[in-house]
DNA sequence: TTATGATAGATACAAGGCATAACGATTATA
DNA sequence: TATAATCGTTATGCCTTGTATCTATCATAA
């Protein structure tokens, strides 16, 4: 009777068995980044979203809505809150569009570009510390690995 | 006039301004795996979280709720639907501890064993089509970076 | 033994993220 | 001109996860 290996909590419980599972391990790691994300954008008062959200506008001026939309891969209804926002701080602009009268174009202010420009910065840094542990060729490695699991699973979907 | 080069649409827009950040590409490639993973496990009436539940209480038999949330690294009141729900399906169960009647003692049934097993099946050979393009070594470095990430992020929190 | 604090599980509740359905205004197409 | 499609919007719901709080039980100390 001595010899159960399997009773009860002799052993320490760890969650080694989901370890084998890559879609495991991206997860934690994605509750670590975002963890430290979350951290590094609150003092700015900004959010994932909405800092995604500027720096897409910042790169792509003039933008309408449905194409912010689309390059976040957020369904149209959740930029509403989000271009609000920003609007209301003043950190972007929402004019109408005379040749297409549905449309918004979206442009980052004077503020909305500085803001930006501090939470880039602070996000840079703050993806230095959290990935000092590795090379900047293993950084690459793994953008690229990434890159080819993203595109693997949305070209058979 | 005409060598305006950020006049709206003129471009298409994208989201390549997001992506020197590693936080934003494990974003992406995570929701591919996750929905490849909901999708493989709906067949079989699991989520992820009652998968991965099931896949820990196989590894750690009798253990108590409390060291299963530890272990799934989520809050103790998420797990009171998991556990019953599982319990309902007969995929459990949850024995009284006579030497501390406040816990349970969680363990799988032949059903939940036999439905665990033809999961994980299922979800190995899921990752294996969507890793597909990684070599071997690649899977195990890319499995390695995570997991560093994961402890440098977790050590200073 | 009794009083005090800690723990397990459960309940209620809230917040965030994201999706769908449907609507008015506007534009495109037949 | 009639019909379909698109943009931004509103309402709504689901899923996941967290916090606060409660009861029952156990551990510890006076």
């Amino acid at each position: 009777m001595s010899g159960g290996e399997e009773t009860d909590t002799a052993k320490r419980v760890t969650d080694e068995a989901l370890r084998p599972y890559l879609g495991f391990n991206l997860r934690r790691a994605w509750n670590v980044i975002h963890a430290d994300l979350a951290a590094t954008l609150d003092p700015l008062g900004l959010r994932m979203i909405t800092f995604s959200a500027l720096t897409v506008i910042g790169d792509n001026p003039g933008l309408s809505q449905a194409q912010l939309a689309a390059a976040l891969s957020v369904e149209r209804p959740n930029l509403v809150a989000v271009t609000e926002e920003l609007t209301t701080r003043g950190l972007i602009s929402r004019d109408r569009v005379p040749s297409d009268r549905r449309t918004y174009a979206l442009r980052l202010t004077t503020a909305g570009a500085r803001l930006l420009a501090q939470a880039s910065e602070a996000v840079h840094t703050h993806e230095r510390q959290l990935y000092s542990v590795l090379s900047e060729a293993e950084l690459e490695s793994l953008r690229a690995m990434l890159g080819k699991i993203e595109s693997t699973g949305t070209e058979r979907s």
